[in-house]
DNA sequence: CAGTATCCTGTGAGATACTG
DNA sequence: CAGTATCTCACAGGATACTG
């Protein structure tokens, strides 16, 4: 992969425009896609459930979200032959070994949120 | 990081909108954030020398990233009046709190990002 | 129920050129 | 050196309506 300089404290060069946590950031750091995550971290869900928990999301964005998910292997989708149609969607083993990283951001946003905003305000916005 | 059930139960909704995380996802979930609180996590640096060390990035989008970090209080800013004008970057003690998470994620992206593509490619992207 | 199908808009961001 | 000033455009994402 793509060791080329050791930036922070990894193997990995940050810096480096292919470097995994640019993929990873543009998949959470999208508009939805930890609503989502969030959502299933503890349940199975099907679509319409999703939609209600995740106030505001369209169904379109929202499909498009489960897809994204599902192509990287974040989310599983499993589909019943019923009548009415029954979709269900949860995460992968993948998908839940992310809930520790995220967690950590949450963290450190709910501990530090006041001191940006303070500096937001601060400077005028 | 407690938590293995970051979700719905952490005293701050997160499938709300205004959630710390989505703040914070969005401030370094864009295009060029990162890179310049990794280039600067170890090292005081001046406007050209972050352009040359972010490969791509263009002087107008560089200033825009950084000035936004600066409201948000995560770089400092400090000019000299000199001539030929000299400005340096840094991180403050804010910004450097926030190495910490932005590493979790890191490691999480080198451990996984593997299992992303080829989850990726197995869905034919 | 679980989505599609269209249409539309804001804006993040690139290219390029210029300046105190 | 450290930025501004414009122009441009793709595309994420919203609104709305429809369907197997």
């Amino acid at each position: 992969m793509t060791a080329n300089q050791p930036a922070m404290d990894g193997g990995f060069d940050v810096l480096s425009l292919d470097c995994p946590s640019r993929l990873i950031l543009q998949r959470i750091g999208d508009r939805w896609s930890i609503f989502v995550i969030a959502a299933l971290s503890k349940e199975v869900l099907r679509f319409t459930q999703l939609k209600q928990r995740i106030g505001g999301i369209t169904p379109k964005v929202l499909t498009e979200t489960l897809r994204a998910l599902e192509t990287d292997g974040l989310v599983a989708r499993e589909v019943f032959a019923e009548m009415p149609p029954r979709v269900e969607y949860r995460l992968t083993p993948l998908g839940r070994s992310l809930l520790g990283p995220i967690s950590a951001v949450r963290e450190w946003a709910e501990t530090h949120v006041g001191e940006v905003l303070q500096a937001r305000e601060r400077a005028g916005a």
